[in-house]
DNA sequence: AGTTTTGATGTAATCGATTACATTTTTTAG
DNA sequence: CTAAAAAATGTAATCGATTACATCAAAACT
């Protein structure tokens, strides 16, 4: 194996050199020598102090400070094969809903000592995929997807690598890998149908997605022909709005809408931000909510209740979402075996919104 | 140094056994003996492809993708001392605001292969230190500091620890540290000025704080007395209500200060949460705004044009100071010498919340 | 053809921790 | 007081990349 073709010498010379010169972080070598122990002593008082004298315990906390001792992650990583470290992926902050479900994600996970690793994939599945190999290289030690049906590619690459994932916010019931969250159709279609309880009949939907659309608009949409054909109406799927994720189109749409005579008794939107942009169209139309036009969001906002007129909406139970995605992965983690399906339940909060026509 | 006091062997085999047994992903080793080259020239191929001729490139990568290799991000950043990693220290993600910075941060240093590494402080000091000392053992190449004024425990460990870093949000103007952000000062005058315009002159003022009071909350006060100052009126401590950050406690505290006789004209909010609660108050005691009394917020949400009352809103540039703050890190992780203060700018936007008297 | 230059590839030390096992020290038991 | 057991500590291989330098190959000059 050994090959004598190589003269080392002058390396090492540069080496020993560059040594004295390079300002380096303190090592748990200068801190061990400091302390007059071995690395291994160093090592155990950091991760295992329980395991040394305390008095050799204090010499080499007091070296550890004395140096401004800072422990070297990578190295601890390429040894350990563990990072501590978790990776979540997100479609965007600017959905308040998921900046809370990821706070409390971070505050869960963080109590057991691990660190969150944000990706913003911006609904793009290629994106997203990408940040999924990078956080892979990072080494994360799991991964947590909020609030998209994730492309195939992403969970049989997870898989390859062996990092154990939870996904979250809607779920799917026939899965093997592990959901938490609430039932996207099921609770569209109870919103649905308390709108067909005040007598509504003549109701149009808009739903967000047009650029991204993905199994969860699919959800929706269905929840809403549940509903439909809950109450033996006829469905058509001129009653079905797809609408950029904003309330400036839904605002525009509502607009186009109404120009071309076609005026619903309420709008069922599938979340908060088309509904206020609704409102807005009402307001420069000069409808009143609810006494011309019934309106519903979806999120539970709680600026909802503040509008010029207060929307009902259903509330999701975004921080348990963070929460017990956190759980779920640190059990997945400990090897402990988690629930395949934490089904969370929405909250329908009366605005007032819904005029009863009966 | 070489002791001759241990038997090697038994550990040799022991070793040598597990690696039959132990299932690891696979290495820059296997994917070198595949493709039949160097491990130097299989990492050649990763990082500077051009270096390495095409046919043995296309042989690496054909060997990576059918190992389905992935890169030790561990063991590269322990070689390299980067971890191509920025740490992200916010006190909540609750405040859409902070949100949207952290969210144009992490596009633009991602557009340069970083990764973002979140921590929230939840405006505690001492967890913010906690998670710096986290950071830097993580070993993150900067770290971004927004919303707080942060401790000089925190700064000076990381002058330390020699890690870059830059404040946000807010700024100092006589600070050697990096700053982007906006006049924080300046800008509640302005927004009391305009009230003051308007011919009010018996006026609250609700900062947010009780609970984490900090240097910015100081620097809404003193805007607040700068306006006062300006139109030659008294300045009372009484003017100033600190009440925590949130709609409730906004709510009672103007409930409380109403039925305790105070009638001011106008309440000048700190930030638009606190206005929201103060709106709220108003709707049960009967009060219209602006005709009975003007309320202005902070923070420029979108919403505030949708409440009952629109409400005029001072919009601060959060995807500015996350683009910026971004920009100022990347330049300073490249030693390209950044300005030490990017002062952004906040733009007035009237709901027509503020009566004019006269 | 021989020499120099340029380009591509290989060798193996290195980064800074952890930890199995060896060794030494201390405690406990007899 | 000694032997055995338990506790504390030390040694040095190891994790998986990178990269300085050496070497070899091919192209560009004389």
């Amino acid at each position: 194996m050994q090959s004598d073709k190589y003269d080392k010498s002058k390396r090492f010379d540069k080496l020993k050199e560059s040594k004295k010169i390079a300002r380096k972080r303190p090592t748990i070598n200068d801190v061990a020598q400091l302390a007059n122990v071995s690395t291994a002593t160093v090592s155990r008082c950091l991760s295992k102090p329980e395991l040394v004298r305390p008095d050799v315990r204090t010499r080499v906390e007091a070296s550890v400070v004395e140096l401004g001792y800072v422990l070297d992650g990578a190295a601890k990583t390429l040894k350990t094969h563990q990072s501590k470290t978790i990776g979540v992926i997100v479609p965007t902050l600017e959905i308040g809903g998921y900046a809370s479900a990821i706070q409390a994600f971070e505050k869960t996970v963080a109590a057991e000592k691990y660190t969150a690793i944000l990706g913003v994939s911006d609904f793009d599945a290629d994106k997203e995929l990408q940040l999924a190999h990078n956080l892979a290289e990072k080494g994360v030690d799991g991964i947590m997807l909020i609030g998209m049906d994730s492309d195939d590619r992403l969970i049989s690459f997870l898989e390859k690598v062996h990092i154990p994932h939870v996904n979250s916010w809607h779920f799917r019931r026939d899965s093997k890998y592990h959901w938490v969250g609430f039932d996207n159709r099921a609770a569209i279609q109870a919103i649905t149908s308390y709108v067909f309880q005040h007598g509504h009949r003549d109701v149009v939907f808009f739903v967000g997605g047009a650029e991204h659309a993905n199994a969860r608009t699919e959800l929706r949409r269905q929840g809403f022909m549940d509903a439909i054909s809950d109450y033996n109406l006829e469905f058509s799927e001129g009653l079905i709005f797809e609408v950029p994720y904003n309330s400036k189109a839904s605002q525009l749409e509502f607009h186009r809408l109404w120009s071309l005579g076609n005026r619903p008794t309420a709008v069922i939107c599938a979340n908060d931000i088309l509904a206020i942009g609704v409102l807005r169209a009402c307001k420069q139309i000069g409808l009143r909510v609810p006494d011309d036009i019934s309106v519903t969001g979806f999120d539970g906002l709680d600026i909802m209740a503040d509008l010029w007129a207060p929307i009902t909406t259903m509330a999701v139970p975004a921080k348990q979402i963070g929460e017990e995605s956190g759980n779920c992965l640190l059990n997945l983690l400990t090897d402990k075996n988690p629930k395949t399906l934490t089904e969370l339940h929405c909250t329908l909060i009366e605005g007032g919104s819904v005029k009863s026509l009966i």
